[in-house]
DNA sequence: AGTTCGATCGCCT
DNA sequence: GGCGATCGAACTG
């Protein structure tokens, strides 16, 4: 099991042109990127997609609030709210500059920092469980919402890209727990990975 | 000012 | 597969 400063190591800042894309192909790409935060990093193994338009199941659907700004702000920032009264979730801000867009982070497969997410995640049996959804890998990093705005490139929530090894193999479903613009096949995941979210799809 | 309900999780049956 | 926990944001009037 790598330290994170090992990890570092091994792997290069994202820039901002990254985020600076459509959300779709920014939630593609993001898997098999390293998150890193404190002492903690694990792989992304799970995103969504959430548009700017056309796209109903967006926080961003019905215009800017004070919750929601950030998403409407600069490409390469977390988006971090809270929701059922006891979870946070984690977004990266991902579309082309002036317009409004998200990637939903869903699952992470720990890599650095297992013992410190054990302990923030007792009930949690098994290391597949750790961060498989994006209420658990919030709890798992300690990621809450004072991270809400910060800067992906040059804040303490890093996210970072192996110097070698070939791409991720991806499967497409749709998105978990929404009504509205369901049928949308917006959910990325790392194809036959265990660290998921529900049941691994091969 | 009151109400509704959500980009979830874990425990119960 | 179903449901309770728990609370803030957003919408209604």
């Amino acid at each position: 099991m790598p330290s994170v400063d090992s990890l570092l190591e091994a792997t290069l800042p994202l820039k901002r042109e990254f985020y600076s894309r459509d959300p779709i192909e920014v939630a593609r790409d993001c898997l098999g990127k390293v998150l890193v935060y404190g002492q903690t990093a694990g792989r992304i193994v799970e995103t969504e997609a959430y548009l700017g338009v056309d796209d109903e199941a967006s926080h961003s659907w019905r215009g800017i609030t004070k919750r929601n700004q950030v998403l409407f702000g600069r490409p390469g920032h977390a988006y971090v709210y809270f929701i059922y009264g006891m979870y946070e979730c984690l977004n990266f801000v991902a579309a082309p500059e002036g317009q409004a867009g998200g990637v939903l982070i869903r699952a992470l497969e720990p890599l650095a920092g297992v013992e410190r997410m054990r302990r923030r995640r007792p009930a949690a049996k098994r290391t597949e469980d750790l961060a498989s959804g994006p209420g658990k890998l919030t709890v798992a990093l300690g990621i809450t919402r004072k991270l809400n705005g910060s800067d992906l490139i040059s804040g303490p929530l890093q996210v970072r890209a192996f110097r070698t090894g070939a791409p991720p193999e991806v499967a497409v479903t749709r998105r978990i727990g929404i009504s509205r613009s369901a049928d949308l096949p917006l959910r990325f995941l790392i194809r036959g990975s265990p660290f998921v979210s529900g049941k691994r799809v091969d």
